[in-house]
RNA sequence: GCCCCCAUCGUCUAGCGGCCUAGGACACCGCCCUUUCAAGGCGGCGGCACGGGUUCGAAUCCCGUUGGGGGCACCA
């Protein structure tokens, strides 16, 4: 793979720790480092902390961790990094210089209000007031093409046209002379070595103006690629404010990252075939940018839950556990939980649900929800209750036998096993839907299965006086 | 208002001019299995936005319409 005289490719990853890290970034993340990785490449982080009002480091921190959980992290060799953009505002104020000695900036007093006032409209652009006053002060606006287009040749959207003449001198540093983030942007890339740059479709429109100051900066600009946004229900683009879109809170959720991974590279592409569950190994060398579909895909969850479903009945028992591990109370018995676990992993399809399907275990008294209660406990329960009580007294301890002697009682009232056990099944684990019945009453033990009966039935007796 | 992008089942996608009577997955609905619920098996519902071209032939190419979306800061 290293046989050509090409440059090593070079691909970036620039998040700003303004929030929780989002599942769009993610996949921006995952797709470059799918790219790195099947080329031998590299894949740069690049923390954009240049907005010190909205930056705080603790961002940085879970964006860091957050990248480590789907897989990306510095103990690979495809990994670079992280740099942090403040570090580099001497190139960026220099690039600004060299671009006004170069005859391709020029300052500008211009307020918002100026230009509006002089132009007659809200929408109208900048319109290039200051460009040959030769003012040594104010703000720096590069100057672009009057005419003509620029052309972005884009990996995913082919070519793309920007006329000239709808694209205003842009602001690339503030009066008090801090460089721009579409101009820190190029600078780093540049800076960096950049050789593809793999990002959200949202940033296509400002590509003509980077594109620009690449080539005014005496550079070949890299090869672009805009991968679709990821849309909500309403297909809007994924918005911190109104959609749930944190990494850390679906990982908190108990999504096993390989599925996480899994799903987010199925946002706007395919490995192609009939196979959509599949390893990042087997995706990474079929992964190409020319197959990125480039319309918005819609963040759907559901499917995301049952991928995860797919990678939880997986596991092998013993990672099954481990990976439970977080969502158990410290003080359940972990010998009891082991016994239990295979029957619930067919059962669940977040982590996190675990808890409700073992807790019964474990508990002084099962954690009795109503509407199962009154659905169970309809006349005749008693009866049934009552009658298995007896036979738990002296009944072979083995789901077997615990099942023969529900089914005789049972038949006994002319009730088969599925009506009878539902009582029962709500006096044991206090909901009407759990882990196989009997299995459970083994493992729960004589004594408590007794002792839990026993309650249910006072309290039957005590709502039925 | 201006610029740009996009358009295959509800959703994610396969398809890259004939293999398409459009395939798979999620969701949904049946049936089977069954101690509940899952899991699993089988089956069903459901789509090329519309209109023009090009071509012997179009989901695939071109144009337009409509409909979505993104961007237009001295934010990143």
């Amino acid at each position: 793979m290293t046989e050509t005289h090409e440059p090593a490719l070079r691909v970036r990853f620039a998040p700003s720790p303004t929030g929780m890290f989002h599942v769009g970034g993610a996949r921006s993340a995952l797709f470059n480092w799918a790219l790195a990785e099947q080329s031998g490449g590299r894949f740069v982080l690049r923390i954009e902390d240049t907005d010190a009002a909205r930056n705080r480091p603790e961002w940085t921190e879970g964006i860091i961790s957050a990248l480590a959980w789907i897989g990306i992290h510095g103990d690979s060799p495809y990994f670079e990094g992280p740099y942090f953009q403040s570090a580099y505002e001497e190139q960026h104020r220099a690039a600004v210089a060299k671009l006004i000695a170069d005859g391709r900036a020029y300052h500008c007093t211009c307020t918002r209000d100026d230009v509006k006032a002089r132009t007659g409209s809200e929408h109208q652009g900048y319109d290039g007031f200051c460009r040959d006053r030769g003012l040594s002060e104010g703000a720096v606006r590069f100057r672009t093409p009057d005419e003509g287009v620029t052309v972005v040749d884009d990996l995913v959207r082919g070519r793309v046209e920007f006329p000239n003449q709808a694209m205003e001198d842009f602001v690339i540093a503030r009066s008090d002379g801090s460089p721009l983030f579409v101009l820190a942007n190029v600078v780093d890339d540049m800076e960096m070595r950049i050789t593809q740059v793999v990002r959200a479709e949202e940033h296509l429109s400002n590509t003509p103006k980077q594109q620009l100051l690449w080539e005014a900066l005496g550079a070949t600009p890299p090869v672009w690629a805009h991968i679709p946004v990821i849309v909500n229900e309403k297909r809007q683009k994924l918005s911190k404010r109104r959609d749930k879109v944190a990494l850390e809170s679906y990982r908190d959720e108990g999504y096993l990252p390989e599925a996480m991974v899994n799903y987010l590279m199925l946002l706007g592409w395919g490995p192609g075939g009939d196979r959509e569950i599949m390893p990042w190994s087997e995706m990474v060398p079929l992964f190409k940018l020319s197959d990125v579909n480039p319309s918005p895909a819609f963040f759907d969850v559901k499917k995301l839950r049952a991928f995860n479903g797919e990678y939880i009945r997986a596991l092998s028992p013993e990672l099954f556990i481990a990976r439970c591990e977080p969502y158990l109370d410290p003080s359940w018995g972990r010998e009891t939980f082991a016994k239990v676990a295979p029957l619930a992993q067919t059962r669940i399809s977040l982590l996190s649900e675990i808890r409700d399907n073992v807790d019964f275990l474990f508990l002084e008294e099962p954690v009795f929800d109503q509407a199962s209660w009154d659905k169970a406990m309809k006349p005749g329960a008693e009866e049934i209750l009552a009658g298995y009580l007896d036979r738990l007294e002296t009944v072979s301890f083995d789901p077997e036998s615990l099942k023969t002697a529900l089914e005789e009682v049972g038949a006994a009232h002319g009730l088969k096993l599925g009506k009878a056990q539902a009582p029962v099944r709500v006096a044991i684990t206090g909901r009407t839907v759990g882990l196989p019945l009997f299995e459970s009453i083994e493992v729960l033990g004589r004594e408590r299965a007794i002792d839990r009966l026993r309650t249910a039935l006072t309290k039957l007796t005590a709502t039925a006086s």
